[in-house]
DNA sequence: AAAACGGGGTC
DNA sequence: GACCCAGTTTT
């Protein structure tokens, strides 16, 4: 019967969830800020973040008058940079267009830039007691396993089926409960590796446990293997005390947080042929290399990342190799130092910090940018 | 349907 | 090293 696992979800739930931070308000814009921040990240990642970002942005109005470069600062380390930047322009527009309250209706919420299917539904459930279904990885796992399903995660047909066991699970009393009691039991109970299927409460409706299939399903999706790149970057420093060039692209990698230049390369750099720093200094070459294959190796890289975004400098030596995993990339990337004259002034995505400012919590900076400016700068 | 988009915990 | 995490957008 689908009432009783239900029933036994929920009571599951009020015995057994977690207390997060976002459990104890019922505010849709801090909801919808926790929704955005947990997005492919681990609850307990989140939490330390969650709680800087509402104690600095409290409210929607808040956060709407901030800069994106101060809520980027607020995002830096967590990943995933974007869901930043489209919260905040989703958040500007509730306020200008809601007045700063977050919309009850499910299609308005959906029209949101950066909410989609399942952040719209999380907000309605929880925050509006609609019910409205969610589907996420902890969901779609517990379902699949529960109703057997054996289609990859990710077909077409897979998500359609699981949208449907959500959207009929949901409805009833305490629909957001009956949605994180979801989660929260894959989360913590029905588990990708050694799942505890003796404290589940809805084992005996399980599928996949009568079947003995539970190690089986879902059947996951292929990954692909990050694709290697390699590069270069440059720590070009100018002045005492010493400022770190620094730079920021709109659509690139790590898009609205500050960098240091960089330029792709053809093939890993031997470091045997990085040398002492030649008589060859202030190189200003204006060729952009768009395929890697053509692209300038070593010294020859780190001038050409300098002269793309108009940094002068004498670079130096190779000072470190730095080695960095995302999802779908393997950076591998050797630092090379330069000292500078000046850059140009007056553009925006050119600025000079030192390594202190650019240390501290709140600069918009990736962990890569980090790990160059240790690997240069000691 | 596939790729882009971070970083880290866990087995 | 593989897998996957309270996903969304773009191609």
């Amino acid at each position: 019967m689908a009432a009783d696992a239900r029933a036994a979800l929920l009571a599951w739930y009020d015995a057994h969830k977690r207390d997060l931070p976002w459990r104890r308000t019922r505010d849709p814009y801090a909801i919808w800020v926790s929704e955005i921040m947990c997005q492919q990240t681990r609850v307990d990642t989140v939490i330390p973040y969650y709680h800087r970002f509402l104690e600095r942005f409290p409210t929607a109005a808040e956060l709407a008058a901030a800069s994106e470069d101060e809520v980027l600062g607020l995002w830096s380390g967590l990943g995933y940079y974007r869901r930043a930047r489209l919260l905040h322009r989703g958040v500007k527009e509730v306020v200008a267009t809601y007045g700063g309250k977050v919309p009850a209706e499910r299609e308005a919420r959906l029209g949101l830039p950066g909410v989609g299917k399942y952040t719209a539904g999380a907000i309605g459930s929880i925050a509006f007691d609609a019910e409205e279904p969610i589907v996420d990885g902890n969901v779609a796992r517990v379902l699949a396993r529960r109703h057997r399903v054996a289609t990859p995660l990710g077909a077409k047909e897979t998500e359609k089926r699981l949208w449907e066991l959500a959207g009929e699970l949901v409805k009833g009393p305490r629909p957001g409960d009956l949605n994180q009691a979801l989660m929260e039991l894959g989360a913590t109970v029905c588990t990708p590796k050694n799942p505890r299927c003796e404290g589940c409460p809805v084992q005996a409706s399980c599928g996949a446990h009568a079947a003995g299939e539970v190690d089986a399903l879902p059947v996951p999706k292929k990954r692909k293997k990050p694709k290697l790149v390699h590069a270069v970057a440059v720590v070009a420093t100018v002045g005492t005390p010493a400022k770190v060039w620094l730079v920021r692209g709109e659509r690139a990698l790590f898009g609205g947080l500050w960098s240091v230049p960089m330029v792709e390369t053809a093939a890993p750099q031997l470091s045997l042929l990085a040398g002492p720093a030649s008589a060859r200094g202030e190189g200003v070459r204006s060729d952009a290399h768009a395929d890697p294959k053509d692209a300038p190796a070593g010294r020859d890289a780190a001038f050409a990342a300098l002269a793309n975004v108009g940094v002068k400098a004498r670079v130096k030596e190779k000072a470190g190799y730095v080695e960095h995993v995302l999802s779908h990339r393997h950076l591998k990337i050797d630092v090379w130092r330069a000292v500078a004259a000046r850059g140009r002034d007056g553009l925006a995505e050119l600025r000079a910090a030192t390594r202190e400012e650019v240390g501290a919590r709140g600069f918009g900076v990736s962990r890569l940018t980090k790990k160059i400016l240790d690997a240069a700068l000691g």
